[in-house]
DNA sequence: CCTTGACTTCAACCTAACTTGAAGTTTTAG
DNA sequence: CTAAAACTTCAAGTTAGGTTGAAGTCAAGG
């Protein structure tokens, strides 16, 4: 007599993990997530998919795409349930990555101070305004980040704040 | 006779700011940058337009939205070059911002290394796949970042590391 | 004067991560 | 059995910060 139902419906993993069900329906396209379907089409997640959804939120906070995500989850054990090893390998990997984000904006509140002390703000000469030193020619695209993490080529990470006025 | 022109065509601004002319239509669309019209109605960009744009691009850095920017440019003198005061103004804002910034993702990575001592990553337990404590009901909207820094209350800010795959 | 390159406007497209809504189906409580 | 709540799919919209392209106009050199 279990008092756990074996699955969940969308309704109840929304609920449990706090994550709109329109959010949980999008990561099942992007396969992040899946989960079975009863007789009348209507999904069915094994309970590990709690877990799952707890890792892809954590991983967003950490500032990895979806599509990051979805790699990292494939590097884990699909059926079984993380190991100790497994996470830690996982955190240690997101624990570099804040690091590298925390020292860009190092640098960048150095390049300010700098910045105050020569009065300057002239373009390309001036440290702040200029992503890495290299101007222009970002090649195409939409560009839709001012600077380019890129590749991770130098690791300037753009902070973006969002939401702007409710 | 003066060899610096009065005025620069975009291209020109463009050259010399390392920014797309694209995207400084878009500036002035949004009135961060205006501009005078020949008589043929070409742009021509009052010489200062340069140290706006670089204005522009290291608040962008920051990570402020155009929309804020827009606004710390209405703050600053409007026809005058800003002075250091104004300077040293704007920027022990942005100083201020940038060290929230880094408190926030400090903070990420102690929960981050607590969950690997819990080995827990559940769901609402788990101070790493929760934002703030406080879960769900962000209320409607495209809610297309995951932590919402929102309005200041908390200033928990989220890092998006933008251009996938090039 | 004429060609070429730089410029103009405008609409449509791009990304990421979703949300919203319409129209219809399933489940479940009573 | 029925009504309501919860679910289904699918298309279209949202945000920010631009880019791309078409179709046409301006400016400068020869």
């Amino acid at each position: 007599m279990s008092k756990l139902p074996a699955t969940l419906t969308v309704g109840e993993l929304s609920a449990r993990s706090g994550v709109a069900a329109s959010a949980l329906r999008f990561y099942e396209e992007r396969r992040l997530i899946a989960a079975e379907r009863t007789t009348g089409n209507q999904r069915r997640y094994p309970r590990h998919t709690l877990r799952r959804v707890a890792f892809i939120r954590a991983a967003q906070r950490v500032g990895l795409s979806l599509e990051e995500i979805s790699q990292a989850l494939a590097n884990l054990p699909e059926n079984r349930t993380p190991t100790k090893a497994d996470w830690t390998r996982v955190s240690r990997a997101w624990t570099e990555r804040i690091d590298r984000q925390i020292a860009d904006l190092e640098q960048l509140k150095r390049k300010l101070t700098g910045c105050v002390g020569c009065g300057c703000l002239s373009l390309r000469t001036c440290a702040l305004s200029n992503p890495d030193d290299e101007q222009g020619a970002y090649g195409s695209g939409p560009a839709w980040l001012p600077t380019p993490e890129g590749d991770r080529r130098t690791g300037l990470v753009a902070v973006a704040a969002g939401r702007a006025a409710g």
